[in-house]
DNA sequence: CTGTATCCGGATCGATACTG
DNA sequence: CAGTATCGATCCGGATACAG
């Protein structure tokens, strides 16, 4: 059997919400604002190409997603519908109430650097950085070799694996682990600073300002955690 | 591979939540108010009792509900933690969603008679009926014969699938697709009335009363659909 | 009544290879 | 680059039987 036989509406959302992949392609699309194929994958990377083929297609059937031929040619653009929009609010309110009782704080595992850098290009603060091109340069300790360092060219938010050659203007060192947990908020940047588990290098401004320009998780980093359920600043 | 390998809130909330079947044992905890093992599973009819033991399980370890023994003698009740109430706020929005763009009306395909009177013994206004014990037969045309006749006692709110015996007050006759579209919303009652799709028998005043004591679904059955996709009221 | 253990079939997913 | 086809292993869930 497939779905649920129910005429319940959350009966038919599950089926179509549930299925595995699908809430995080939703968030791709809802929350971080993914509209290529590509883009959608960098933000699921243990997802199968032919899966996220599979899972695009019905979302499209089931009318939250509609699929736009790019008009230079190759490939298509995924935009949500107005269905597709309304979902946005709903996750955000799944993410909060995980963030309050449900998410493990990130000192257990590796956290993916790829993944942490993907996000966090969309949450620098660029108009509290000078105007004009910035390199940010992030390295990570102990992390594999392909996952160590990136190169962040703003205004552009190009996320690089490789030196852009444009010199670079900051760099911020950090195991993966305290960069990841400062940014959904688990650990203060003040700690992190001050026991100089985050260093950084560079024009004596950026590094001042970086607490101003380095942006933490949009939605979850300020969430309210219940008193039974504290936040580890370990 | 389990879970998804992210640090990400929304991830690890879907870990949690969107296995088959959890979301509707969800509902029942957080929307219907279920708490011992068979009212939850008749909110469930077609998962059986080996996987609702292990969800429940799994949800306990989650955090989300507290098994509790009951002081008198066999089973247990299952009530939800802090964070389990937390999430009946997320799934009505859920439900809300999934009634304004994504819900099948129910002309398809036959709706399960015993599922929607367990649901409608619910949401019957006892205090616009008249004090004391009142019996409701429901009768279904053309269901299965163990899904044809239902009494419904107040205010106990008893569901028998025999007559109980107290003589009957008033008889609800419609086919199952009619009640399930005018309790859910689709189909105003008035009309069903005025087709003699739904018939009613009984004490007169009962009968003219019918509209204010007979309560449609208290979430779904008022949520405004936009108007690309309004209401079938066929 | 209130669940729990086990076992087997089949859907689903992940890997791989491949095309416009 | 942007996906799609195929195929086999895995795991999940449904049925059944059974225990307290």
């Amino acid at each position: 059997m497939k779905g649920y036989g129910q005429f319940c509406a959350i009966a038919q959302a599950a089926e179509v919400l549930t299925e595995r992949w699908t809430p995080l392609v939703i968030r791709e699309l809802a929350l971080t604002g993914s509209r290529r194929f590509n883009d959608i994958q960098r933000g699921v990377p243990l997802m199968s190409s032919s899966l996220l083929s599979k899972r695009l297609r019905q979302l499209e059937q089931a009318g939250i997603v509609e699929r736009r031929q790019r008009s230079d040619g190759k490939g298509s653009e995924y935009h949500l519908t107005p269905a597709g929009e309304e979902l946005g609010p709903v996750f955000a309110q799944i993410g909060i109430w995980s963030e309050r009782w449900l998410r493990r704080p990130i000192f257990e595992e590796m956290p993916d650097t790829g993944l942490l850098m993907w996000w966090v290009r969309t949450t620098v603060k660029t108009d509290a950085l000078p105007t004009g091109r910035m390199v940010i340069h992030f390295r990570f300790r102990g992390a594999a070799a392909k996952l160590s360092n990136f190169w962040l060219v703003l205004p552009e938010a190009d996320l690089c694996l490789s030196d852009p050659g444009f010199g670079v203007d900051i760099t911020v060192r950090s195991d993966p682990k305290t960069l990841t947990a400062v940014w959904m908020g688990d650990l203060a940047l003040a700690v992190a600073l001050s026991n100089r588990d985050i260093e950084l290098e560079g024009h004596r401004d950026l590094v001042r300002s970086f607490p101003k320009w380095f942006g933490l998780h949009p939605l979850f980093a300020s969430v309210d955690h219940p008193s039974s359920r504290p936040r580890v600043t370990a």
